[in-house]
DNA sequence: CTCACTGCA
DNA sequence: TCCGTGCAGTGAG
């Protein structure tokens, strides 16, 4: 093997910002035409001598040298170990080839830029003007017309802002997002109730049985279900998939990421998926098996195997930055401060656990964690202190910027939800709700059963919530939405469909030496297969009976006055989806109650939360899938 | 088990 | 002034 050239390699000469990686560099939507060396340069700037800066130079450093290690071991295999290497290699292609799946059809949704549309939505002058959604010190979304600047989510806003000082910065408002998120779950749940949420705005949906039902292929979904921009459709059939993923930078599969791209590129010399399966000989001679399979399912573009299922989580944790400090007072004061959310957040999932790591980041941004386990399972934060406590101290002198304390090894049968049958639907849908939730300092749906004490402490008077039940999503800034009637069905950019993909591998693989993944998200567009979801020929019905209701003399659409026979089935189906999602949101609108203008609302957070509990728990009460039915009863 | 580290949204 | 948070997961020791 010669010629490591890993793509971009900086020599750090001349040119020393091409040598600084960052993640942001990597191509995204709406950033084509951006001039990629100002960008680079311009944060290599912003950075350069900071010790963020420093660390992540010390990680790089560390990272090259691994590379440099691992070739060599590449050098030194023999004839022999390639030749036996290469009949393992093929030996198991073969077997991964024979578990392609290719029956199921899955719609792969992602919206654009989706807190940013929302952000838009409820501030309809942000409308083509470059914005942000974050703070100075962290992005997390940028819209199309700031990312033509090089900003991207991930980048601090500082930097944003050196790129693009007109850049209009709005501060993150989960509430808001989760609420939008939660209208096109409703939709999601009609084409596939057991559909994955990956986040906020990313869904899965299983929609073999709705093809079938509907006796159309995944083309004409695609097009029927989405009008215009964004989709991709992938044929499920072998040749097609091996083509698509042929091409395919590495990078782009879901479990690759920056350092396992410069690895593989700087060791093995593979820029695309299908160079996995050229080099898979030696990936299979210098990596763990796990990580060798990986890559091999990836170069034919085979998805993960295990449904993603009920999941339930392995850990809970919380951190917090802050201006570094060494003053073991304060230090001691952020610990109470964590140990207390977390044992909320812990009592309001049920959840006792074990293992608790303490997790600290130096002011030179290195990171250390430290874990004790214990005999009995604890979830006070009376415990949680005690024991974070003796961790710190035994770091004491020490200047840090983050502390963070997380809990695992629960206590399976008692603390955390039994698999109770009847209560297998709102498993799901808190499961499948979001793998990764977020700040502790907004409700999410888990909150709905388990309403603690110290969750109706916070609210200032749980009486008078329940008459007056204020509940908004947008506690936010800005004007009202008299608006967001017609956001869902335009806003959320279906963007793709479809495909194959099979079982096969283990679903994990692993980074090298270290890293690894979790391999869930696979590639944009590639999906999985997984075996059976059930069927759901009650929500077939249920679509096609509220379809009825809508065809006034079999013709009319009650509700517009559009004109469609009977004969334009699809047609039909459109355009009751797109009334569905009309409905959905109108009604989510009213239950949530005319807007107020924040500043006319003085209610404090608590109260907003238990309300929302409380309507969580209503819609969901039929331990059915939501029903979808009494949206389409007149009122 | 512990710890460092990758990756993802 | 200035680079986050919460989760899953691997692999070496």
């Amino acid at each position: 093997m010669e010629g490591a050239n890993g793509g971009g390699d900086g020599d750090g000469g001349d040119r020393p910002w091409q040598s600084y990686h960052t993640v942001y560099t990597t191509a995204k939507a709406g950033m084509e035409g951006v001039d990629k060396e100002k960008v680079q340069k311009v944060v290599y700037e912003m950075s350069k001598g900071s010790k963020y800066f420093q660390n992540e130079e010390r990680k790089e450093a560390f990272i090259n040298q691994k590379v440099q290690n691992l070739r060599i071991q590449c050098a030194k295999l023999t004839e022999a170990d390639l030749v036996h290497y290469r009949k393992v290699a093929d030996r198991r292609i073969v077997e991964l080839e024979a578990s392609r799946d290719l029956s199921r059809i899955w719609l792969h949704v992602d919206m654009d830029a989706f807190y940013a549309a929302v952000e838009t939505l409820s501030n309809p002058t942000l409308q083509g003007k470059p914005m942000a959604v974050g703070s100075m010190s962290m992005i997390s979304t940028a819209n199309y017309e700031a990312r033509k600047f090089g900003v991207r989510a991930a980048m601090p806003g500082f930097i944003a802002r050196k790129l693009c000082p007109e850049l209009i910065f709005v501060p993150i408002d989960f509430k808001k997002y989760t609420y939008y998120s939660d209208l096109t779950r409703k939709v999601f749940r009609i084409y596939d109730p057991n559909f994955i949420a990956g986040s906020l705005d990313e869904a899965y949906l299983d929609i073999t049985e709705v093809c079938k039902e509907r006796n159309v292929n995944s083309e004409e979904v695609c097009s029927d279900i989405n009008k215009p921009n964004g989709q991709y459709i992938l044929p499920n059939d072998r040749m097609a998939v091996m083509t698509f993923v042929s091409s395919l930078p590495i990078r782009k599969i879901g479990g690759i990421g920056k350092v396992t791209e410069h690895i593989l590129k700087g060791v093995f010399e593979i820029n695309t998926c299908e160079q996995m399966l050229e080099k898979s000989s030696y990936l299979y001679a210098i990596l763990s098996q796990p990580t060798a399979e990986f890559f091999c399912s990836v170069g034919l573009g085979l998805g993960q195997k295990d449904s993603p299922q009920v999941r339930f989580r392995k850990s809970i944790s919380n951190e917090r930055t802050f201006s570094a400090t060494e003053d073991e007072v304060l230090l001691h004061k952020k610990l109470v401060e964590l140990a207390e959310m977390l044992s909320v957040d812990m009592q309001k999932e049920g959840l006792c656990g074990r293992t608790l790591t303490l997790k600290l980041k130096t002011a030179s941004f290195e990171v250390r964690t430290r874990a004790v386990t214990l005999q009995k399972y604890i979830s006070s934060s009376e415990d949680i202190l005690k024991h974070a406590k003796k961790l710190l101290k035994a770091e004491l002198p020490i200047s840090v910027r983050l502390i963070g304390l997380r809990v695992s090894q629960f206590n399976g049968d008692k603390c955390s939800a039994a698999p109770d049958p009847t209560q297998k639907t709102i498993t799901n849908f808190i499961t499948s709700g979001d793998v990764n939730r977020n700040c502790s300092s907004f409700p999410d749906v888990a909150d709905l059963d388990f309403v603690s004490d110290a969750e109706t402490n916070l609210s200032i008077d749980n009486r008078q919530t329940s008459q007056l039940d204020w509940r908004d999503p947008f506690v936010g800034n800005y004007l009202s939405d008299g608006d967001h009637q017609s956001c869902i069905v335009q806003k959320n950019g279906v963007e793709e469909v479809q495909t194959p993909s099979n079982d096969a591998t283990s679903s994990h693989h692993s980074g090298f030496t270290e890293g690894s993944t979790s391999f869930q998200g696979q590639f944009e567009g590639i999906n999985v297969m997984n075996e059976s979801k059930l069927r759901e020929g009650a929500r077939l019905n249920s679509c096609c009976q509220e379809t009825t209701m809508l065809w006034l003399n079999d013709y009319k659409c009650s509700l517009c006055g559009i004109e469609l026979p009977p004969s334009f089935v699809e047609e039909r189906l459109e355009h009751s989806d797109f009334h569905l999602a009309e409905k959905l949101q109108k009604e989510e609108s009213r239950i949530h109650q005319p807007y107020v203008p924040s500043r006319s609302r003085n209610q404090k957070d608590g109260i907003t939360r238990q309300s929302k509990s409380k309507k969580q728990k209503l819609s969901n009460k039929e331990g059915k899938y939501t029903p979808i039915d009494s949206f389409f009863v007149k009122k």
